[in-house]
DNA sequence: CGAGCAGTTGATGAGCTTCAAAGGTAGTGG
DNA sequence: CCACTACCTTTGAAGCTCATCAACTGCTCG
């Protein structure tokens, strides 16, 4: 657990290795997961006196802890990171619209090509593999980072493989076999 | 129409009247709106070529331009203003993952009581009265919000007023008449 | 070897969507 | 001035997708 909900927030994160799930809960355990972080990500800018949501590592994590006040001077000092830190939070809004519509408006196949499409392009910036995909996450994770369960993710990557279009090499493991019809079911 | 999805990033607007509406079209015409904009409101940060999203008016909307080159020097010139653009946009973060738990977590109930809720709020904001709430937009607009049907909206509007939570003095103006339980409803 | 957990698969059902139609309201033209 | 039209909203009935409940598989770790 790197921050969680409702707690003061006093820390500036930098992940510099692993992956981290930043997710908020409901009362009754209802879970929604509004991203997940890797290396060269930011977390911990908020307005608020208290953090609006939990980070938790999904692998072993490595971060750097800044203390929030030393930041403030840094942006004092150097107003040029400012425009840095404004232009991650532009992308993080692009990418938090982009998941509304997954969430608001795709049906579990959508939902799913659009996670995977996701993972795909983020292994080819790193220059990894855009088709063999590495899922460190949990099936639950996934679920509710989609906003569906466990059964109907599993079920879903299962009809993918039926029909050719990945294979499940293993839970965590995914090939991806036919990337342009999975690019078609993602933006439908 | 102010912007269009897939027009170019020409210039910046800022909303100085009336109420806009932000949303994302799927190829075959399913939409999903990603917020509303009204006075005071920014439009147009983006680092793409492109707009992501269009942007169009649901009331008669009053909006400064500015051509995009001009905010570029403007920002050259007084770094303070960054900081202005840095706290919205980490603002309107914080409300798309609030959006996400609506739409990946939440029933249709829950899902209106967020959406009355936070116009309560807003309304606060602006001074006015947080029980007696002018919805502006269209049943279809309000669906697309919050990833329903025009149907079911109308139907749970009808629940909420059966159960004497609200009101429906007309299609759009709504009486808050627990304004606790629809808080307790929202935040489930 | 056994326990426990993550993942998969099956059966059933709830909640929302879809299709259909009626009610209400505003704007238009005779 | 009133009827007509068109659109938005509401309500009803049927259907479908995904959630829930349950059982089973396979892997990891003590």
């Amino acid at each position: 657990m790197i921050v969680e909900q409702g707690e003061r927030v006093e820390h500036l994160f930098n992940i510099t290795a692993g992956v981290v799930k930043l997710y908020k809960l409901l009362s009754d355990g209802r879970r929604q997961i509004t991203g997940f972080l890797s290396i060269g990500d930011f977390l911990g800018m908020a307005l608020t006196r208290t953090h609006a949501f939990s980070a938790e590592a999904v692998t072993y994590v490595s971060v750097c802890r800044y203390p929030r006040s030393e930041l403030e001077q840094l942006l004092e000092e150097h107003p040029r990171i400012e425009h840095s830190l404004l232009g991650n939070a532009v992308h993080e809004l692009a990418a938090a619209q982009d998941q509304m519509v997954v969430l608001g408006r795709k049906n579990a196949s959508e939902r799913l090509a659009s996670f995977l499409i996701g993972l795909s392009r983020r292994a080819g910036r790193e220059g990894l593999s855009t088709t063999l995909l590495h899922l460190p996450m949990s099936r639950a994770d996934i679920a509710d980072y989609l906003g569906l369960t466990t059964e109907t993710v599993s079920r879903t990557f299962s009809k993918l493989a039926k029909s050719a279009i990945i294979r499940l090499e293993e839970p965590t493991r995914v090939r991806v076999l036919r990337l342009d019809e999975l690019e078609v079911m993602a933006s439908a």
